[in-house]
DNA sequence: CGAGTTTGACCCGCGC
DNA sequence: GCGCGGGTCAAACTCG
């Protein structure tokens, strides 16, 4: 399954020591097959795994229920995100769920934008972000906000194997 | 024709 | 209040 599916709820900071638990399994050769152009890149390492600054809030994200951009001025409370940066010569990595994209930004202090993605999956609302870092543009920095509670859409292509084909590099 | 992308506009929070 | 930066919307567009 993916990754933030196995966190338990209301737990603290620690989680990041969970999610490098899910990281652990067998390092092959590094080599990934991209669907969409058919090419193969390297993943060398995981380099870090962050939750982008913590747990921003509780699990339930209240404006969600709203409907349509009901921009209430309800207190926005975050789902947590979890980060980790991977190296890799494309963007976006295939974990298996179907994305559609609904923004890109230019960032400060970064010349290269960062995309805006939501799962198409009926009502799953997790999102990503992917932004490639100026400091070093080998570097994809993946942030995923919520929880899938759905199968995968592509389980021949999940985001465990994926893991299982990256080199994993904990600090621990 | 449906699904996904592009992109400018808009909204919102925050610091000054 | 204003400007800035981040996040989202939505119409137009592309692609299979």
């Amino acid at each position: 399954m993916f990754l933030p599916v196995s966190l338990p709820s209301n737990t603290g900071p620690n989680d990041s020591q969970v999610l490098f638990d899910n990281f652990h399994g067998d390092t092959s050769n590094g080599l990934l097959s991209d669907r969409k152009t058919d090419k193969f890149f390297q993943v060398a390492e995981v380099k870090e795994l962050v939750e982008n600054g913590r747990f921003v809030g509780s699990e339930t994200d209240i404006k969600s229920t709203q409907g349509d951009g009901c921009r209430k001025k309800e207190k926005k409370i975050r789902k947590p995100r979890y980060a980790f940066q991977t190296r890799s010569q494309v963007d976006i990595l295939d974990d298996g769920y179907r994305w559609r994209k609904y923004g890109q930004k230019a960032v400060k202090n970064n010349k290269f934008p960062r995309n805006y993605y939501r799962c198409t999956h009926q009502g799953c609302n997790v999102k990503k972000q992917v932004q490639r870092l100026t400091r070093d543009e080998t570097v994809v920095l993946t942030t995923y906000e919520g929880v899938h509670a759905h199968p995968i859409d592509k389980p021949e292509n999940n985001f465990q194997h994926i893991l299982n084909q990256m080199q994993i590099h904990t600090p621990f």
